[in-house]
DNA sequence: GCATTAACCACAG
DNA sequence: CTGTGGTTAATGC
């Protein structure tokens, strides 16, 4: 357990700017910060879930087992919590979390935190603001993977990834072909194709993990047409 | 039919 | 884990 001060983190989510003084005091008792390395798993499927988990510093998947294959519901970049749904809405969680990169998560008790929703309507509120905007976005999301072909869904990961959560055209995959197959519901190697496609196409270029975005308006032109 | 798309398999780095 | 090639099944023109 790292230094925990709950008050002047810099880390914490929108809702927790609305706590006061004594309720900033009950959750530095009742939470705890914790490292993770790569590759680690935060809490896993089918566990019971005792705490909110939410995500300082890294990167992190959101990963179910399905029926046949393991199925990456999304890659979430600090600051954010980590799966409000799964904490609240089941004593069992419904999903796992695994590390992408070296991360912190802060673990909040779950009576407190409901206990916030209950007496801080602010708190409250901001917090339903995430889980809507979680909420279209996934939706976004279904009709992608199931309207657009391999190579839409491929230019939109790396466009997503590049954007969102890199902020830059060059960047290094957090995570391996397979896994973005998993992510897009198809074939490591489908993934592996598409992806040397677009290098001899120059629309991107990639070595190893490497990527580096050369033609981003063919990449978004991809992206939209499926 | 023929072309396209993508999954599955296998084998080589 | 990745890249490639061959094969197969489904779909569309």
């Amino acid at each position: 357990m790292s230094v925990h001060n709950c008050k002047e983190c810099q880390l914490k989510c929108a809702a927790a700017k609305y706590l006061n003084e004594d309720e900033y005091n009950v959750l530095e008792e009742h939470s705890v910060s914790v490292p993770f390395k790569k590759g680690e798993i935060i809490f896993k499927q089918d566990a019971l879930s005792l705490n909110v988990a939410y995500l300082k510093s890294g990167l992190a998947k959101i990963h179910v087992h399905g029926p046949s294959h393991e199925k990456i519901i999304k890659i979430v970049k600090a600051p954010s919590y980590l799966g409000i749904p799964t904490m609240i809405g089941d004593k069992i969680n419904q999903f796992s979390a695994t590390a992408l990169e070296d991360t912190t998560v802060c673990f909040i008790d779950t009576n407190l935190f409901v206990n916030f929703i209950h007496t801080n309507g602010k708190f409250a509120y901001e917090l339903i603001l995430e889980l809507s905007r979680n909420e279209l976005s996934d939706y976004q999301r279904y009709v992608s993977i199931s309207q657009k072909q391999i190579p839409g869904m491929v230019a939109e990961t790396l466009l997503c990834l590049s954007c969102k959560i890199y902020e830059s055209c060059n960047f290094s995959l957090p995570i391996s072909r397979s896994e973005i197959g998993d992510l897009i519901g198809t074939s490591r190697e489908s993934v592996s194709r598409v992806l040397t496609d677009f290098s001899n196409e120059k629309i991107i270029e990639i070595n190893l993990n490497e990527v580096k975005i050369l033609n981003m308006e063919r990449l978004k032109q991809i992206n939209e047409k499926g």
